[in-house]
DNA sequence: TATGTTGCGTAACATGCGTTATGCCCTATA
DNA sequence: TATAGGGCATAACGCATGTTACGCAACATA
């Protein structure tokens, strides 16, 4: 196996590994990954990868950064694409969190996981977690909540967020959609979505909340 | 090390390799666990354990349902002892969580971390969290909600804790108390807590409401 | 065509793991 | 006091891990 290939047919960068690493990591957790099996993955071997990296651990500080970077840009360029109307940057967070092609929640769970072994993950989710925050008390804020009733709205939406992910719930898509608007009811005390009366028709109202812009993540690097 | 002792200053049950694992698990995740640093920690060798169990997979099914006795039993006890009304059930509720030697949110962390690798710990897990909601669910029923609506805020109030938790927020208890009254407005919609203006008056409040009665967990055992 | 360097594969090393075989010490029983 | 067996410690086995030393093949350059 790992047969030596024409120089041209091969493709080692360091994002090869890196998305090796990120797929066993959702999958399988940290304890998950270990250096064979990445090399297995990407079709190399274990001397391969010491061309690319230093260590392991540089290979698993990449892996922060390449989180910090795709779980959060999603959020920032919906709410940014939404304009300065609280309501529709809500709506605008939840059609990010509905469309889990952006936006990986098992990814946060297992960078949550890690954050419990690793030291330097604990410190990059902290960083990334409190800007999250802040970007939902802007958005409380922007609702007309003010002082320590935004903050706490900002805090009880995003404890949802996480635990709804941590939990692994497994409702139908349509169970899911039927709940929005009562979800959005006890975070906003808004109870405009509560006439959809379809899994339909709250799918189409965030069928075009799509947008582009800035995006965040750098910010961790050392 | 581990010098041989006379008989009667040893006291190796199975309680103290389970009490060690605990510990272990809780601070450093499952993959911190080792048979060898156990054996360090009570005091005696890898021989002596094999002795108390078949193998280590025994010890950690032991923990598991060690973890479903001890951080689900204390709030049954606390909505039990509040009798029918949901306001004081509630009540109780939030009293257990505020009260953190009867239950610890990091034993919940480290088994939620572990499900994702053991595939018994996520089943006795969800059995756990399924008997949980249900439990939040009769408390916003017991409050008045109906339906949809009462589903919806058990879930974000499991969702809230589970994510409080999962984040390891380290705020001063001041401010934690100082919350309460408004996540209680946002979860139950009642504002009978926002009167008081102080963190003393909130933690006298829950002070005096703890309880006894029967527990639960011995259900999940094979 | 000859040479140097890049980009790997191969194989080995040290370490830590769960588990097991073996035997000694201590206590209970007669 | 003699004997049986319970309750460990000790040491080793087999395996998986991150890392490193070494060598070979493919390409660029001359």
């Amino acid at each position: 196996m790992a047969e030596r290939k024409p120089r041209k047919d091969r493709n080692l960068d360091k994002a090869s590994w890196i998305l090796a690493a990120r797929k066993t990591l959702i999958e399988k957790g940290i304890a998950g990954i270990s250096l064979r099996q990445l090399a297995e993955d990407v079709g190399a071997t274990t001397g391969a990868f010491y061309w690319q990296f230093a260590n392991l651990e540089e290979l698993l500080e990449d892996v922060r950064l390449d989180w910090a970077q795709r779980n959060t840009a999603p959020f920032t360029r919906a709410i940014e694409a939404a304009g300065d109307d609280g309501w529709e940057q809500y709506l605008a967070y939840v059609g990010v969190l509905l469309n889990e092609e952006e936006y990986s929640p098992q990814y946060d769970n297992a960078i949550r996981d890690w954050a419990h072994s690793s030291k330097r993950t604990a410190e990059v989710l902290k960083e990334i977690e409190a800007f999250r925050i802040q970007q939902l008390l802007k958005v409380f804020l922007a609702l007309g909540f003010t002082d320590r009733a935004a903050q706490v709205r900002a805090y009880v939406t995003y404890f949802h967020q996480t635990g709804y992910n941590a939990m692994q719930v497994s409702e139908p898509r349509e169970e899911r959609l039927m709940n929005i608007p009562f979800y959005a009811e006890v975070l906003t005390n808004r109870t405009d979505l509560l006439g959809l009366k379809s899994a339909e028709a709250v799918s189409d109202l965030f069928a075009k909340r799509l947008g582009g812009g800035p995006d965040i993540g750098a910010s961790v690097a050392k």
